[in-house]
DNA sequence: TTAGATGCAAATGTTTTGCATTGCG
DNA sequence: CGCAATGCAAAACATTTGCATCTAA
């Protein structure tokens, strides 16, 4: 899916709502989203904050802060909390189920995605087991990659 | 295996570790493993404080977390940050290899634990299959659990 | 005796909030 | 027009750090 879809996706979702719990599309908002599913990575605020700013000057921390939870309240995107200092967003807007979970380097920082259904079947299985009915979850798979582009790969 | 067994247990590695890296066994550590390992649960530095305070007024919150970290380090505790705020540290004295994952009820906050080889398995493969040698995971699966005193249990 | 540990306070870093002002609907 | 949103600054947190003092080894 292209950026400008993915845009468009997510203004759509935005609009809906907006409409639906009495909030307004401002011109802040519109520009963040652009800068946000543009990036398309994982964003800190602070990172976001900066893109934002290269086309509007006068964006403030606060509006970002306050937007990306709007944006996790109307389904566009998610917050992580990898490791110590600042939440990321990613932007979660190809598909309705299209879950996937993370991979990291401890050395280098790199960040892979992955999905694994067989996986998330037994996830669900264990909760239903202890008596849950589960809605969402969370992996976080550490440890070493060996490309070679690591700067602690092994020879 | 009771408190005092894991007290000592907790005790017996920090030595080791105080022994093998130069370091004090003083009596505010001790004190705070004392509490930590007492508590049993999922512990904030601020609640460790508390209990900790019980028996001496004068501790700091820096020691406090200062220990921790140093629990983690000897291998003692393991630090979780589930949600927003602050971390919580669980003892870690049961055995080797008993990693345990969380289930977490969005309702009534409830942790639960629980340990799947099974997917500790299609980690692994995961992770090597994109190149990856897993050195650790985090796994947090988030739902509603039914049971009757969770205070928005479903009739 | 001496390097490490403590307790306090100040600093840091992230996120939230109060409030006057602006602007979307 | 009216209520929500913004931007700023200050506040609220969790956590770390500098430093003088204390203490375990």
């Amino acid at each position: 899916m292209s950026n400008d879809d993915r845009f468009e996706r997510g203004l759509e979702r935005l609009t809906q709502h907006m409409r639906t719990h009495g909030l307004k599309l401002t011109r802040q908002r519109e520009l963040i989203l652009r800068c946000f599913v543009r990036a398309e990575g994982h964003l800190s605020v602070d990172e976001l904050l900066v893109l934002t700013r290269e086309a509007d000057r006068g964006v403030g921390p606060a509006t970002v802060y306050r937007t990306m939870k709007l944006f996790v309240q109307a389904g566009i995107a998610s917050e992580r909390r990898f490791a110590e200092g600042a939440s990321l967003y990613e932007p979660d807007l190809d598909g309705q189920d299209e879950h996937h979970d993370h991979l990291i380097c401890r050395d280098c920082g790199r960040i892979l995605e992955f999905e694994n259904q067989q996986i998330e079947r037994l996830q669900e299985e264990v909760a239903r087991a202890l008596g849950f009915e589960l809605t969402d979850h969370r992996m976080e798979l550490f440890g070493a990659c060996r490309t070679v582009d690591c700067e602690f790969a092994q020879a």
